[in-house]
RNA sequence: GAUCCGUUAGCUCAGCAGGUAGAGCAUUUGCCUUUUAAGCAAAGGGUCCCGAGUUCGAGCCUCGGACGGAUCACCA
């Protein structure tokens, strides 16, 4: 492995905390009795709160100034000041731990407990006054430095392949990025809360499906051995779902992981966190003022307002929020009234809008485009859009008024979809119909369309009381609510291309060309990172760069002759 | 999948008509007992993403590749 010069220095300090008998990773408990926010808030100098105060965390500055520092510890809620003064911490005339200890061996990163005393320092800072230091764990790798002052961020760790991939490094330097996932697990807790303040039950179905039904997507396929059948990521839960509806439940949630094998953006990660829920009796209406209270409540919990600041938009989740159906919506953004069309005439309209299609396209799919293409990035209020046509419904109660419409909403907001929800289809014959059109449709070319699942038939031919289901997606949800542009933002590991590991050479691979091994050694820090090198350049080069390195470090070796280094080449080709 | 942009020290980023690779922070050493992104001073630190080519000479130019970002396409 190839250290960096900061990483030897750090790993000579491990060897010497244990040369001078610390333990750089001990296990015992280390009690603590006070965190950083909790002092920060509460401390003021009248009071005798924090007098014998224990703290652990990381070191993530140091300012070292003879024989005191300031340095800030930062735990799990946030970082303090502290103050290591000398003859505090060495009492005795031993003044190891603060000359050698603390100020050369620890570094930034580092986690040490400290005890003391809470007071305030004349900038007016809240500090601690350490009074004893113990090493918790070294780190052996410099962090990056990201500076702040007056909400001012100097040198943040900011690229965001390196903030995703090393995610631990992104939630210790950025403290925005904590607030977010923060926010994330506060906002799943409220919509948990209204959810089981309703009386719903919390249930988990498979994630190893093997129909992956409930939705249009393509499935990650897995394979079982001891079955010997293929099984795949669920891409919905929603059949699951209908099915404990028929079993009796009044109402059922589930916060689950669903896996859609397509495209990744900014908007899309290949597993993502999606909310269902089903509650019999009930209809898309009743439906839609549920989820619009649900969102007004998270907001509220989250802002103390209604209101969110989105890009560049405010967006107020204030119920009740606007209705308008997906023809109608066509209608206002395009002036053409799609609702008696057939599908030649629906793919002429799209030839006049502009709008790609292919033969595969059945009316549904052809209403969705222009809705996809002319409406739907103009709704940033929140935004319910109602009545589909029943081809891309396929799961959802035809409407009581209009057969050829279903009674779904998809509810908008920031120019996207965030919600989805029915008044479900429990009529079992219909239901077999309408995959059975699917089917078609798929065997037209469309990958997305469903599979039949046989045993979801047989459960609504037991019956399945009216109800209405609606799931809503947790990390577009998280995103509008953090004002993050991407989903990477409000996914702590978002997928990524694996990382692609250099051959890294070693001292052995010089070995095989005949380098002596006190030679093989040092060579790659000699500037020569692979075997190759050697071959580009003269023996004299080589043997003055050796020699040069040697006389540097002080090696306690033998000058290299040049005939070695011939022979090292020859051995090469 | 297409187009554009990026990849240089641990981190953030400069660099040029092709001529020995730079800054700030971090690191190391010395001085300093209350500092506030940054005390003062000095020093060390690089596979300029990888590979091929052009050239006397490539971080820079050409071609190919890797990875990432943005936009578009795809997308119930």
């Amino acid at each position: 492995m190839q250290l960096s010069d900061q990483e030897i220095v750090r790993r000579k300090a491990l060897e010497e905390l244990v040369k001078l008998g610390i333990n750089p990773y001990p296990q015992a408990e280390y009690k603590v009795n006070a965190y950083a926010k909790e002092i920060q808030e509460k401390f003021t100098e009248n009071d005798n709160h924090f007098q014998e105060v224990s703290v652990a965390g990381r070191i993530m500055s140091r300012r070292i100034m003879g024989a005191a520092s300031f340095g800030e510890l930062m735990d799990s809620t946030g970082r303090i000041q502290i103050y290591v003064k000398r003859d505090e911490i060495c009492t005795g005339k031993d003044k190891t731990m603060y000359n050698t200890v603390f100020k050369r061996l620890l570094d930034i990163g580092d986690f040490i407990g400290v005890k003391g005393y809470v007071f305030v320092t004349k900038m007016g800072e809240i500090t601690i006054h350490v009074k004893d230091i113990t090493v918790l764990s070294k780190s052996l790798r410099p962090l990056p430095i990201v500076k702040e002052k007056d909400g001012k961020v100097y040198d943040a760790f900011s690229d965001p392949d390196q903030r995703y991939r090393q995610r631990y490094v992104d939630i210790i330097v950025n403290e925005s990025v904590r607030e977010t996932f923060a926010k994330r697990a506060q906002l799943i807790r409220s919509m948990r809360d209204f959810l089981n303040n309703k009386g719903y039950l919390e249930v988990e179905t498979p994630i190893l499906q093997p129909i992956p039904g409930g939705a249009a997507a393509r499935p990650f396929v897995t394979h079982h051995n001891a079955l010997n059948i293929p099984l795949y990521l669920r891409i919905a839960n929603e059949l699951y779902l209908k099915r404990l509806i028929v079993g009796g439940y009044e109402g059922v949630f589930e916060f689950a992981k669903d896996f859609r094998n397509e495209g990744m953006d900014r908007f899309h990660n290949p597993e993502f966190t999606q909310m269902e829920m089903y509650v019999a009796y009930k209809d898309y209406l009743w439906m839609m003022k549920t989820t619009e209270q649900m969102i007004e409540k998270i907001t509220v919990n989250l802002h103390g307002t209604t209101k969110v600041q989105v890009g560049d938009n405010v967006i107020d989740f204030k119920a009740p929020f606007n209705r308008i159906s997906i023809l109608g919506a066509i209608e206002q953004y395009t002036g053409i009234d799609v609702s008696d069309l057939n599908e030649n005439q629906l793919r002429e309209v799209c030839k006049q809008l502009n709008i790609g299609t292919d033969v595969s396209m059945g009316k549904g799919k052809l209403i969705d485009e222009i809705f996809g293409e002319k409406c739907e990035p103009n709704y940033i209020q929140p935004t319910f859009i109602t009545d589909y046509p029943v081809e891309m419904s396929p799961l959802c109660k035809r409407h009581r008024n209009n057969p050829a419409l279903t009674e779904r909403f998809e509810l908008m907001v920031n120019g996207k979809e965030l919600a989805n929800a029915y008044t479900e289809l429990n009529d079992p014959i219909d239901q077999r119909l309408r995959f059975e059109e699917q089917i078609r449709l798929a065997e037209k070319g469309d990958n997305e369309a469903m599979y039949i699942d046989y045993d979801f038939l047989r459960a609504l031919e037991y019956g399945m009381p009216p109800t209405s289901g609606m799931g809503i997606g947790i990390d577009r949800l998280v995103m509008l609510m953090t004002n993050q542009p991407s989903v990477q933002e409000v996914i702590f590991f978002p997928q990524m291309r694996p990382e692609k590991l250099m051959k890294v050479y070693n001292s052995d691979d010089f070995k095989t060309i005949g380098v002596p091994d006190l030679w093989a050694e040092h060579i790659i820090n000699a500037g020569f990172a692979k075997p190759d090198d050697l071959a580009g350049e003269k023996p004299t080069v080589i043997q003055q760069k050796l020699n040069g390195y040697r006389k540097k470090n002080k090696l306690q070796i033998a000058a290299i002759q040049i005939d070695e280094i011939t022979k090292w080449i020859e051995n090469l080709k």
